[in-house]
DNA sequence: GTGATATATTCGCCTCCGCGAATGTAAGCG
DNA sequence: CGCTTACATTCGCGGAGGCGAATATATCAC
């Protein structure tokens, strides 16, 4: 039923995907779980400029995230309500068009892919790359 | 075939969105033009305040105005992309499933059929309340 | 021209938030 | 225990934007 959608949580969703890093980051995200530390090298930014976003967009509700050891993964959180999940499939979708978006998702998959990680990722956890 | 969507327009249209009264506005325009004077009566708000917002949303591109003498008319202007488009479809149809938007609608279209408008619309324009 | 009406813009004041820099915390290793 | 790694948070600064109050602009009537 969830027909009602407080305009309220519609504010913290525009809020949270008004900010390009924020786009970029759920760009990354696609269908799957990606470890900060991918975030932090793809994107080329501080590694706490990253973590603020990311602590941004959970506060949002946009996000979810699931800790493995030392690494933190995050994975897109789906709106409960109905109408909302349309609008996120469609910015998604937008998203996934985008030519810089394009081009940092090719950088994942080539990263994650490469049979020698870069020093900084020795170790850490890929992401699947499946979407 | 438009599928660039410039990463920055993305930007531009969530930050237009995200806040409560223009988002009201925009769910008061429907797929029809409406007059500032029908806004500044619905939702009770200080006609600068409503002007700053219509301002911002124009600036956004979100929506388009039309002067017919005194009176200015603003309606909602559709993407020229066609991802961004559907995103801003489904935001719509988000904003009239809410219940405190719905009240805001069935005021506009009671305001707007009544056989005597208030004293401060005297004469104003009144929307098609074909939406 | 004057005056009235409808809308737009400007001006301080404030809060939110993005940033780099520094610091804090949590888990793993020995 | 101490040390390293991976991530989170805090602090201080600056810009964006929301607000009410005041002022400016545009159009119409006369």
């Amino acid at each position: 039923m969830s027909k009602t959608a407080n305009e309220t949580e519609m504010e913290r969703l525009f809020r949270a995907l008004a900010d390009a890093t924020r786009l970029r980051l759920l760009n990354l995200m696609g269908d799957e779980e990606v470890c900060v530390c991918f975030f932090v090298e793809i994107l080329g930014m501080s590694q706490p400029k990253i973590s603020r976003h990311l602590a941004y967009l959970r506060r949002a509700g946009v996000v979810e995230a699931r800790r493995e050891g030392k690494w933190m993964h995050y994975r897109v959180a789906e709106p409960a309500d109905e109408s909302a999940a349309r609008v996120f499939r469609e910015v998604r979708a937008w998203l996934a068009a985008g030519r810089g978006m394009r081009r940092d998702r090719e950088r994942l998959v080539k990263m994650c892919c490469a049979t020698r990680l870069p020093v900084q990722l020795q170790g850490a956890p890929r992401p699947n790359l499946s979407s």
